[in-house]
DNA sequence: AGGATTTTAATTGCACACAATTGAATTGTC
DNA sequence: GACAATTCAATTGTGTGCAATTAAAATCCT
């Protein structure tokens, strides 16, 4: 008998308390309303800020590039960046060397905003009642968990 | 100098893939993504998964009894609803003796539902990698994150 | 009893999120 | 060099998710 197939009772595995599913989905929820009062002064919503820190980090991306990082395709990113771009936040260019292409830049604007997003991270280490190592924890386990759950579905597809 | 204000070194704060909110959201969208191939056979989508096994567990509640087990509000599940009472599996009711609730109840068929679901969450622990002990650990975290996240804002407001 | 307050679900408007399709641009192949 | 196959972003359609408003029903309060 493996790991994976070691016994639990029929009535407690459909009970919604035990899914870790819905633990993950909870607390995706909960950061989302923690984050939200922080970042409307910034004018962004909390999927804008991800991309906003992808953008910090690696600027002048395309936007398969961007969303290959984000694990987001063109069907939410281009009204996404469109929303940043009518906030005058990013620009975004065809490529002139290939025009399938859209590259992804931050204005003055968007840079100048990192200095305001500077003390967003130390606000949330508060909320989440964590000491910073066991954050890095928590966050190590949900990204092998995450790596594990698309490995599973890539085997399956 | 307590707990949450250690030195966190500028530069690391705002990286994406520090984040403990990014490693929750991609998380969210990975069970997501892994959990729809086994619900499209039930002809369900991931929320109406949550919802159902929130009524397989208690029956007949109100639209907010369902919303605070499942931290939703009738904005999201009212629309969610009439798709399961569209697809025959609940029924929605004005309770007689106070007609502003709507009593949620499973029609036969989604009390059959229950049989055909019964496997996916073994599906699940499998794609999940982990053992029984780590993922009830890794649950508890999840839920006492969630907890003070909530009382964060909580306190804020 | 009767009017103000509160509670409850529904509705509206905006913003993701993803599958499937479209259309333009590039690359590969002959 | 032309034509097929591929790549890329945009578009379309469906389904959440949440804030704010609406409308009906119940409760409170004198």
């Amino acid at each position: 008998m493996t790991k994976a197939s070691e016994n639990i009772p029929a009535n407690d595995a459909l009970q919604l308390d035990n899914q870790l599913c819905f633990a993950v989905y909870a607390a995706s929820h909960a950061f989302n309303a923690t984050y939200k009062p922080l970042l409307e002064p910034l004018g962004l919503t909390y999927p804008q800020y991800l991309v906003m820190l992808a953008l910090w980090q690696e600027d002048g991306v395309t936007v398969s590039g961007l969303g290959g990082r984000l694990g987001l395709d063109s069907g939410t990113l281009t009204p996404l960046l469109k929303r940043l771009e009518a906030a005058a936040l990013v620009s975004r260019l065809r490529d002139a060397a290939d025009e399938r292409q859209v590259r992804i830049t931050l204005t003055a604007a968007g840079r100048a905003l990192k200095q305001r997003a500077k003390g967003i991270p130390r606000q949330l280490l508060c909320a989440s009642g964590l000491s910073l190592k066991d954050l890095g924890a928590l966050r190590g386990r949900l990204e092998s968990l995450t790596a594990n759950l698309r490995a599973f579905e890539a085997k399956s597809a």
